[in-house]
DNA sequence: GACCAGGAGAGAG
DNA sequence: CTCTCTCATGGT
C-alpha cells in the first residue's frame, strides 16, 4: 500500500484533522484506519508517527486534500497571539483545514443549523444513500454525494425521508439554484471573501455562519471566522467579556466578533477559529 | 419534559 | 437595517 512521509518541520495530525468537526463523512475504525468518501472515490488512510498509509487516492490528491502543501508552523506562528489560542494550538498542533468538495460542503452546512454533529452526519449520509452513486470499496458499498440535479429532480418532497426538519426546503431550493456546481464553484472561487460571502448568502438556507464555514472549508478563504454557539462562548470568556450572554446571537454581534477576530488573529483567523473550536470544553 | 446543538428566514418596527 | 419569533430533529 502506498505511503507518504511527512516532513519533520511541517506537522500533521490526522486524528485531530478528521475528528474536529469540519468534515462529516469520515469514520475512524478501532484499528486506527480512517474511511471516507471524497468526491467520487472511497479512500482510507492512517497515520503512524510521520508516515501516512493510504489507498483509494493518489499522493497528489492526499497532499492537496489535507493541505499538506501549506507551511502550518508559519500559519500557527501568525495566529499565536494570546494565551487562549496558544493553549488551543498546543492541544491540537497538526490539525489542518481540509480542502472539501464545495457542493457537498455547502449542503452539509445548510444541514448543520441548530444541530449537533452526530445529527448532521446522519443527514449527510442519508442524502448520499438516497441520491448518490454506489461505490464499492473492500467489499462494502459506499455512496458518493449527489449532484444537485439528483436532489432537485426528485421534487420538493424527495428529501422527506432524510429527516432534515425545517432545512428540507433549504436544501431543495439551493439544489434548484446551483444547477451547474462546477461553474458555480469556479465563479465563487474568483471572488474576494466579502463578495463571495454575499453571493453564498443569496442561497436558500445559507446565513452568515454557514457562509463562513463554506468559505473556510471549501474555498480556502482563511479570513473567514465562523461564529457558532461554542465560538461565541469562547470569545465572550477569553476576548470580549462585554458581550451579552443569554440572548440569541444577533447579526451585529456576529459581525463585531468576526471583525475583532480578523484584526486580532490576522489573515489566517479561520485557522484560529478551528483550533479554538477543536479545543472547546463540552 | 426541559434543554441543547457548527442558525436561518419571515415579519414587524 | 435591526430585533423577535418560529422552525424540525435527535440526544441527554
Amino acid at each position: 500500500m502506498p505511503t507518504l512521509t511527512l516532513d519533520n518541520d511541517n506537522s500533521f495530525n490526522l486524528d485531530a484533522t478528521l475528528s474536529c468537526g469540519q468534515v462529516f463523512r469520515w469514520d475512524r475504525r478501532p484499528d486506527g484506519w480512517w474511511y471516507g468518501v471524497v468526491k467520487d472515490r472511497v479512500m482510507k488512510i492512517r497515520q503512524d508517527v510521520n508516515t501516512l498509509t493510504y489507498s483509494g487516492a493518489t499522493a497528489p490528491f492526499v497532499r492537496h486534500y489535507f493541505s499538506l502543501d501549506l507551511d502550518l508552523d508559519a500559519i500557527l506562528a501568525s495566529i499565536d497571539r494570546d494565551t487562549a489560542v496558544h493553549a488551543a494550538i498546543r492541544k491540537n498542533r497538526g490539525l489542518r483545514l481540509i480542502r472539501q468538495p464545495a457542493w457537498e460542503c455547502t449542503v452539509s452546512y445548510i444541514c448543520s443549523t441548530n444541530s449537533n454533529i452526530p445529527t448532521i452526519r446522519r443527514r449527510i449520509a442519508s442524502i448520499a444513500e438516497k441520491f448518490g452513486e454506489p461505490v464499492e470499496f473492500e467489499n462494502t458499498v459506499y455512496y458518493t454525494f449527489p449532484h444537485p440535479e439528483a436532489i432537485s429532480g426528485s421534487g420538493e418532497n424527495g428529501l422527506t425521508e432524510c429527516r432534515l426538519g425545517y432545512r428540507e426546503p433549504y436544501v431543495f431550493g439551493t439544489s434548484c439554484s446551483v444547477t451547474d456546481p462546477e461553474c458555480w464553484e469556479r465563479r465563487i472561487r474568483t471572488l474576494p471573501y466579502e463578495e463571495a460571502r454575499r453571493e453564498l448568502m443569496k442561497l436558500n438556507g445559507i446565513g452568515p455562519k454557514a457562509a463562513d464555514c463554506i468559505l473556510l472549508f471549501a474555498f480556502q478563504k482563511y479570513e473567514a471566522f465562523p461564529v457558532d454557539v461554542w465560538i461565541r462562548r469562547i470569545m465572550q470568556e477569553c476576548y470580549l467579556p462585554g458581550l451579552a450572554t443569554d440572548s440569541p446571537l444577533s447579526n451585529r454581534e456576529y459581525d463585531s466578533i468576526r471583525t475583532f477576530a480578523r484584526e486580532h488573529f490576522g489573515e489566517y483567523c479561520g485557522w484560529a477559529q478551528e483550533y479554538l473550536y477543536a479545543g472547546r470544553e463540552g
